[in-house]
DNA sequence: GATAACTTGTAACATTTGTTACAAGTTGAT
DNA sequence: ATCAACTTGTAACAAATGTTACAAGTTATC
């Protein structure tokens, strides 16, 4: 089953002879919404590999302050933890499930010892890391460029992607903490989209018009 | 000559044949103060790893407007780079000498070959991108966590670090655009950090007293 | 040495974002 | 059914940042 669901998800990427070791030294595991996959801190010894679902990777600094950075999807891995593994130091992002998700993990040793023997691997590898590196630069962009409201905008309609469903099932409080800003900003914000026609506001629920 | 410089910068981090062939194939050369390395938009064909001096990188979107991400110094590569000269594709990122640097170039099947061949090109390469991750993640908790009073001092203390003197020849305008505000609000901010003590403002001169 | 371009300081004001406070509706638990 | 906790809306205000305008000193150039 597993090798199944390999195969769907990276048999593009990787040579059989890799997903077979994949399958052989990967360790499966479900990770319902919400649950915490990485935090802060945290030491890996275990590289994670997405199959479905979406983690959301957010940063949070000692006062309390926090802002998410961007979601992993399938086919994504937390190129992140790479380092944090052969290194053994410490993860500077949070992950959590942001839906139900499946991943495998897989023992570091593994990674470098491919890195000799697989080409698709090496490759896969530089890329992830470069997928990462313009998350990073998307997140300073928007940062650095937008307004408030653009940034809100954006939020939601990276998020419409990322669950595959034009209504979101969140809250205000929710929005301010993950862009860290206050809830009233967002509701000011938010009602502000609405009344230009592109979002509609309901309890507990926002419903984006246009992505 | 430049096996020498090579044993200086390199010499811990890679092995002696590793040395051997980046001096025989990398080509050295000198960029002076404000010239530029990389503009946004660039393809790339050889990777460069730096030996002496300093490069500013920095970001810019098409209505002009400017960021400054990090520097790069001795020992460092630009791993932006790297995906960029695998794929061919576009360079997201610009780089200007921010003084007189001294850059060996490596062309990029080397890089591939080196993959297999070195461990210590493996972690070298790792480690760059590693580094290069948590540079971006301090330029976003800049952004996102810090006022602008804050991020300015950051911004000075930063560079006398890199320029190794705590005179920055600089004016309030070159500030501004780095950081992506106005001059007025840099001059107002500059002048709030003198009263402070941190600081003493000169023409095109600010010495720091703190760092 | 006259002139233009650059640099800094500052005032006045506009806009954006953040904070505090409170009201009213909704939901869930007991 | 009652109460507490949660969610949203909104007003009033505060703080931070951005904009425009102008004055005065400095520097480079011719």
């Amino acid at each position: 089953m597993l090798r199944e669901k390999l195969d769907d998800f990276y048999g593009v990427v990787f040579e059989d002879e890799l997903i077979e070791e994949i399958a052989k030294v990967g360790v499966y595991k479900k990770i319902e919404e919400n649950e915490l996959l990485l935090d802060i801190g945290d030491r890996l010894s275990q590289i994670p590999l997405m199959l479905t679902g979406a983690i959301k990777i957010s940063r949070e600094i000692s006062n309390g302050d926090e802002l998410v950075l961007y979601f992993l999807e399938r086919g994504d891995t937390c190129t992140v933890s790479f380092a944090n593994c052969l290194k053994s130091s410490e993860s500077k992002i949070r992950g959590v499930a942001e839906k139900t998700s499946e991943v495998v993990f897989i023992p570091v040793e593994k990674m470098e010892e491919w890195m000799v023997k697989y080409k698709s691997w090496r490759d896969f590898v530089i890329e992830s890391y470069n997928i990462r590196l313009n998350e990073m630069l998307e997140a300073i962009d928007t940062l650095a460029f937008m307004k408030m409201d653009e940034r809100i905008y954006k939020y939601l309609t990276d998020k419409v992607k990322i669950m595959r469903d034009p209504n979101l099932n969140t809250t205000h409080q929710e929005i301010a903490i993950d862009m860290n800003t206050s809830r009233v900003v967002v509701s000011r914000l938010l009602k502000q989209l609405e009344n230009e026609g592109k979002i509609k506001l309901y309890r507990n629920k926002i419903e984006v018009l246009e992505f």
